[in-house]
RNA sequence: GGGGUGUUAGUUAAGCUGGUUAUAACGCCGGCCUGUCACGCCGGAGGCCACGGGUUCGAGUCCCGUACACCCCGCCA
């Protein structure tokens, strides 16, 4: 007799056959998605990738056939081979191979399977650690083996348009030389150079100008990066870019390469047809009217900033805002408008305090706002002066029962603050969805934006000095350069975000490739030709042998990948994803090693006390 | 490092102000059933209530701690 794999080989995958191969003799593989025993005729829902097919094992089928039907369970792995039937009238509309059935002449059970700790169903409530234990199991249902299936045409249609741009895929390493500052990089000890470390490669950065300087003029890759920082739902210890480089450019160019990248991405996996170009948006523009650098513009609600106005009214007579009066370095007060039409409980704007607080704010102070622009259920309404109301009411723009929602103190917490109010209001009035976009067919559901234009130094407080707000290899813009060593905090940079839908989906730059500027810049942030050359040494010592003028971008694939299947976290579209303490559930990493192992790295490991 | 939520059969949950035999659904096992596709019907098994302390005559329930998971802040491109 015919064997199956030796002999049958598979001959249709489980979603494809058709009204059309009626009468054919085929052969299926897959797993028993579900079995309905009737006693007489048994029918087994078969699945693989390709999706659901019905199997029947007929009353008068032999006898073999029929104890191989009624020892079927969940999850066995089997082969069938059989005659393709038409089920007449009784057709599934659910399947897309609902028109057929396959009338089975041989079975054979290639293994037979535990009883799964969860069905392999498309919704399921387990919890995601039980389903992290078990991910093989879980990647066997079909959203994720969508998504993931997906995620592979997105790889390839990156391949495709850059190559068709005329990009070349070179590789960087992974083990690289530890930098100091950016994000913190796990590290591994060297085996054959006792007592030093390699770092896992936080991005290709550097070694991608590299490829610039040796005239490669365009390099895509799409590289596995590495950083040991606490993880969010969108953020995973390591994680996939694409990472493109370009010699010769300028801003618009970089523009004009992604957003063929992009929209092609969404033609081709979504169908959805992608205006561009993408809008723009000054970074300072962004932290006024949004309060972060990736504003979800898919809704207003702007932030309201009232810190000039509380000072010219020298706080206006309410207590806590009296030392806005003198306008203090880094302080700020800003309003968030929620319309009349919300109808906010008590017990909602309560739970609006209670974020606000778990985002470090103090309290959030709130006014309704009546008829006659009087404030209500407010403790600032009996203090605040008539013409400090009326001057906010007006900022605001505020009508008769809105709510008004007012922050102040450090301008990071303030923007943080109202930042996520923002989101959460956006989601509770039905503004946006929960997560993903409205319609993934809509591309007015699809919100692409440039954020541009960021400062080249953040002034951290800690240590009085101006540090790189990105990295060091960014070009400030022509029209600010002249400010790098007069009024270094109004020096802009050619630095810019993708975003898309309130996610930074990229970011990159124009770099730095003129090395008189580039010690400028050193000067300007306080670090000293020594210091500079210890870390980057091999970088600065390329851009003195004709560095071309170059930048790029990385986008981050995950999220592209999130966000093109409406997942809800970077978890669902990475395959073998980590807890958000870093741990594989499936395989128990990290693990510890043995001393010898520890010894051969010249490692000592010191355990915390317990 | 900080704040919040959770942990009860294989899975998902219920279990109120503490009260003696801890429920249900799905899954599992056995039996019956030719047309189901969330198949149906009958019967059955299955629990150290996360772990460790405490309060109490008595704890799944109250208190403290620990672990794990998730969300957020800090951190992070």
């Amino acid at each position: 007799m015919a064997e199956f794999i030796r002999d049958l080989k598979r001959t249709h995958s489980c979603g494809e056959l058709t009204a059309k191969d009626v009468g054919s003799e085929v052969v299926l593989f897959g797993w028993v998605h579900n079995r309905r025993d009737h006693g007489g005729a048994v029918f087994i829902d078969l699945r693989d990738r390709g999706g659901l097919t019905q199997v029947v094992f007929e009353e008068q089928a032999s006898h073999d056939l029929q104890s191989v039907a009624h020892e079927l369970r969940y999850e066995f792995c089997i082969g069938v081979r059989g005659k393709v039937i038409s089920r007449g009238s009784n057709v599934n509309p659910k399947l897309s191979t609902g028109e057929i059935e396959v009338h089975a002449l041989q079975a054979t059970i290639f293994n037979r399977s535990e009883t799964p700790p969860f069905l392999i169903e498309d919704k399921i409530d387990t919890a995601e650690e039980k389903r992290l234990h078990y991910r093989y199991l879980d990647l066997r249902r079909a959203p994720l083996q969508k998504t993931l299936m997906r995620r592979s045409k997105l790889n390839q249609v990156t391949r495709s348009t850059l190559d068709g741009l005329g990009f070349l895929e070179l590789e960087t390493p992974y083990l690289v030389k530890y930098t100091p500052g950016g994000a913190r990089n796990f590290l591994v000890p060297s085996r054959l150079s006792a007592g030093k470390f390699y770092a896992l490669a936080e991005s290709p950065q550097l070694f991608k100008q590299l490829f610039m300087v040796a005239g490669f003029d365009r390099y895509f890759q799409i590289v596995k990066c590495f950083r040991d920082e606490d993880l969010r739902l969108d953020r995973q210890p390591e994680f996939t870019q694409i990472d493109i480089e370009m010699s010769f450019v300028e801003q618009d160019d970089v523009f004009a390469v992604v957003e063929e990248l992009v929209t092609n991405l969404w033609g081709k996996v979504l169908g959805v047809k992608i205006p561009k170009p993408f809008p723009r948006m000054p970074f300072a523009d962004s932290m006024r009217d949004y309060g972060n650098d990736k504003p979800d513009v898919r809704f207003e609600m702007k932030h309201v900033d009232l810190t000039a106005l509380v000072g010219e009214h020298k706080g206006g007579g309410v207590g806590m805002w009296a030392s806005f009066g003198e306008h203090k370095a880094g302080q700020i007060i800003k309003a968030l408008k929620v319309p009349a039409s919300a109808a906010f409980s008590r017990t909602d704007t309560d739970k609006l305090e209670e974020i606000a607080k778990g985002m470090g704010a103090k309290g959030l102070a709130r006014a309704k706002v009546d008829e006659q622009g009087n404030w209500t259920q407010s403790p600032m309404a009996k203090s605040i002066t008539p013409e400090l109301r009326q001057a906010i009411n007006q900022a605001t723009g505020a009508q008769a029962g809105d709510l008004l929602l007012f922050q102040f103190g450090k301008e990071a917490m303030v923007h943080t603050v109202l930042a996520n109010l923002r989101l959460f209001l956006g989601k509770k009035l039905g503004l946006i969805p929960d997560h993903g976009p409205a319609k993934a067919e809509d591309p007015e559901s699809w919100k692409f934006l440039w954020v541009v234009d960021p400062p080249l130094f953040e002034y951290d407080e800690d240590t009085k000095t101006y540090a790189a707000a990105h990295h060091a290899f960014t070009r400030p813009t022509d029209e600010t350069l002249p400010l790098l060593e007069t009024d270094p905090a109004k020096v802009l940079c050619t630095r810019y975000d993708l975003v898309l839908n309130g996610f930074e989906i990229g970011g990159g730059s124009i770099r730095l490739h003129d090395p008189a500027v580039q010690s400028r810049v050193f000067a300007a942030m306080g670090i000293e030709k020594k210091e500079a050359e210890e870390k980057f040494g091999f970088l600065l010592q390329a851009l003195r042998f004709g560095a071309p003028p170059h930048g790029g971008i990385a986008l981050g694939m995950d999220r592209l990948a999130m966000l093109l299947s409406g997942a809800e976290s970077l978890r669902d579209v990475i395959p073998f994803p980590k807890t958000q303490k870093g741990t594989d559930l499936m395989t128990d990493a990290p693990n510890e090693v043995s001393e010898a192992q520890l010894k051969e790295l010249h490692v000592a490991s010191v355990k915390p006390a317990t």
